[in-house]
This record gives C-alpha cells, structure tokens and sequence, in this order.
DNA sequence: TGCAAAATAGCACGGGCGTTCTATTTTGAA
DNA sequence: TTCAAAATAGAACGCCCGTGCTATTTTGCA
C-alpha cells in the first residue's frame, strides 16, 4: 500500500485507506458505523421513501444522534445517493450475478426474471426504491435522481443484452426486439408490485409468471 | 326546495342547498372557491404527489390566506380526498364513459385501452396520482389510502367487466382470464409512465401500444 | 502510553408544516 | 336595507426538519 507523505503545511487530511473485510486491522470504525446507518437507511426508505428518509428517524433506529449520523454524510442528498448504490449491489448480487450461471440465452434470461420476480416477491413486504423512487424523483431533478436512473439503466440494459443474446443463441427469433421484451416484462414487474403491495389482490405473482411464459412464447425462434 | 325551521335554541348551522350549475341563484360563493382549490390541488398533486401536497403552497397559488384553504376541508386528509375524487372524476369521463359509445366487445376494450393511453401520455408530463399515490400510500393505512384504493378498483373492475364482455361477444377466446389480461394491460401503462416520465425513454408509447395488440392477437377467439 | 485525528454528541438556528383561535369581510335571503 | 351566517384573513402554536457550530469521546498508530 501506498503512504502519501504529506509536507506539514497541507492541510489536506489524510483519507485513510480502510480495509473492508473483518480481517483487517486499519478498519475503521466510522466505516463499519457508516455501513451500519446504511443498512438501517435502506430499510427505512423502502418503506416510506427516498424523500422520507430523515435523519432523526435514522438517528433513533440507530441509537446515535442526529449529527453524529449527519457527519458520514454531509447532506441528506449524499445519503439518499448511498442507500441506492447499497440498493444497487444488492440487487446486482441478488438478481443479476446469480444469473450468470446459466447458460447464455433463453436460460438465462429466465434465470434474470425468476431471480427479479423472488425479490419483487419479497419487496411486497419491505417496498422497493427503484420504484419509489421513480415517482418521487421523476420530475425532481438532481444528484439523487440521476442516481437513480442511471442505476435503473444499468439494470434494464443488462436485461436487454439478455434479451439479444437469447437471438443470438436462436432461442427467441431474430424478428423480435429487445426493448419491447425488456419494456413488457418490465410492465410485469411493476404490474406485480403495484397489484400486490397497493391493491393487495392475491394471484398477482402468478400472473406475472404467466405474463413471462407468454412472452417467451410468443418470440420463440 | 324545504326551507327547515330552526327553533331559536337550535345552534345547528343552515347547511345549504347550493345548486352546481352557472344559472342557479344560490350557488354559494365557497363551493366555486373549494372547486377552484381542488383543482388547483389536484395540479400540484399530480407533479409532487399527495403527500408532497401542502396548504400553504395551495394558498399561495389560490391567492389565498393558509386558513382560508384550510377552512374548506378541515384537514389535510380530506383535502387530498378530494383531490382523488376529482381525479376519479376527471378519469371517468375521459377514458371510460366515452367508449360506452363503442359497441360492447372488442371495439370497447379498444376505446378504453386508447383513451387511457391518451391520459397516460398527457401524463408523461403532469404526472398521475393513481400510480404516485399507490407508492406514496401502500403501506400507509388510513382513508386517503382507502380512497385512492377503491377509486382504483372501481377502474380495475370496469376493465375487466370489458374483457369478459369481449369473450361474451366471441371476439376474445373464452379460454382467456379478465383478470390475466387487465394485468397484462396495467403493467403496459405502467411501465410506459415509468420508463417514459422517469427514464425520458422515446418510443415507450409505441410499445405499449404493441404490447397491447399482441395481447388481444394472443387471445383472440 | 501518548496524542493527533477521527468519530460522535449536544445544542441551537431558521424554516416549513398542519392546525387552532379569534377577528374581519363578504354574502345573500328576508 | 338589514343582519345573521358564511367565507376569509391573520397571527400564533408546537412539531419536525436539515444543517452548522462547538465540545467531548473514542480510536489506533508512533
């Protein structure tokens, strides 16, 4: 590892350079804290929203003070900006990289919706910030929403690229186009999770399912 | 029109009888005031959402004082109450009660897809309290919630009714399921409010409106 | 063990919120 | 024209918010 040596007129502070796994004797605290505050973040705002998301909620979940869980921070923004990159690897870890097992194509891309529908399954409870989080934030411009989409891109190119891969593998014919697929599966999902957790209409997980088998279908090779 | 006789020790107010049309003589000057606040409620609601909805904004748009608002509803649940009644209202008689002069069947399912794809792509820009308000109130109990539910379910059971009619009318398969399609049909809208007025995806009206021909091709009788 | 730096607490500020109370103005039938 | 009732205004309340400032405690290498 790198020591910066820094002359005695800088006041530049030094930003040390934690390690993160439990092993390490340079871990500071304030990082393990700051993943702590996270985590109960995540929690909060799934259920009431990014923009519900105060600090003094968090402060008392935590058992800190308001300012002690403002520092790791410095603003709300930076600590809505957190909870949706700590969104974002779980979602990658939960959904996307378990998919990688299967094999390119069709499987796979089943493999990417059964793993999406078993958290939107779970999200009925908790609620989802990826959704949330688009109505609150769809007309709010900023560090926080541009966050946001681009961590939903990232999620719904990735889909898309399965999508071709399964043209590529001739799964699904060439005729179809991957942003449709992408968009009405998308619509499933969301149909999932408003029909469940808003309406709490039972069946809704299994039409979802159906609304899948009929798209795949529909565009088989 | 009953004139009630109030004894002298009665304390309980006239509640008047207000015609709502323009001729009428006692159309009271509060009910165009409360009018003209709802509808300028419902405005702000539809971009910042229900719970983003406060008196004090409304009274600086109104014109008016913050209590001179407030007198009209009581509360503020009852002022977001009647901004989804107005938005039920409006809903009504946009999508639904013009394509009853469709014929039952197929062409009536068509009309209210399209006139709902009409308000949806007004949407994209001002924004919709039946999928804001769904995210803002699902796991928030209490009668905002029970109202935006049941004026969405009203909704919900129209578009089925029209379904089966359509099966009714041998232009859909009996085999189909209303409730399999009014789902697949709400997760289109959706996913065209979502990717068009959060992501400013182009083309998300075009595939909602394929989405919803694959689906009648797919079910057709 | 000492000691600077990092982490956390305590407190106060200004501002917006919904709501209440009490005037004041406006309305509209008698 | 009168006058009670309806409509509106004005000021104040307690509450929670994000944030800044200044201690105080805790950390972890020298």
């Amino acid at each position: 590892m790198t020591v910066r040596h820094i002359t005695s007129l800088s006041q530049v502070p030094q930003t040390p350079q934690a390690t993160d796994d439990g092993s390490g004797r340079t871990l500071m605290k304030g990082r393990q804290t700051k993943a702590t505050i996270v985590n109960a973040a995540l929690g909060l705002a799934s259920q009431i929203g990014l923009e519900g998301l105060s600090i003094g909620a968090l402060a008392e979940v935590t058992g800190m003070s308001k300012s002690g869980v403002f520092a790791h921070f410095g603003s709300r923004e930076e600590l809505q900006i957190s909870v949706i990159r700590e969104y974002h690897d779980q979602f990658e870890s939960e959904v996307f990289y378990p998919a990688l097992s299967c094999a390119r194509g069709l499987p796979r891309l089943q493999s990417l919706f059964d793993n999406w529908m078993q958290r939107t399954t779970t999200e009925i409870d908790s609620g989802c910030i990826y959704i949330s989080g688009a109505v609150e934030f769809d007309d709010r411009p900023g560090s926080v929403r541009d966050a946001l989409a681009s961590s939903v891109n990232t999620w719904q190119n990735a889909l898309q690229r399965s999508v071709a891969q399964a043209q590529d593998e001739k799964h699904l014919t060439s005729k179809a186009d991957p942003l449709q697929v992408a968009f009405e599966i998308h619509g499933l999902i969301l149909a999932l999770h408003y029909e469940a957790r808003f309406l709490r209409n039972p069946g809704a997980a299994d039409r979802a399912r159906k609304g899948f088998s009929e798209i795949v279908a529909r565009n088989q090779a």
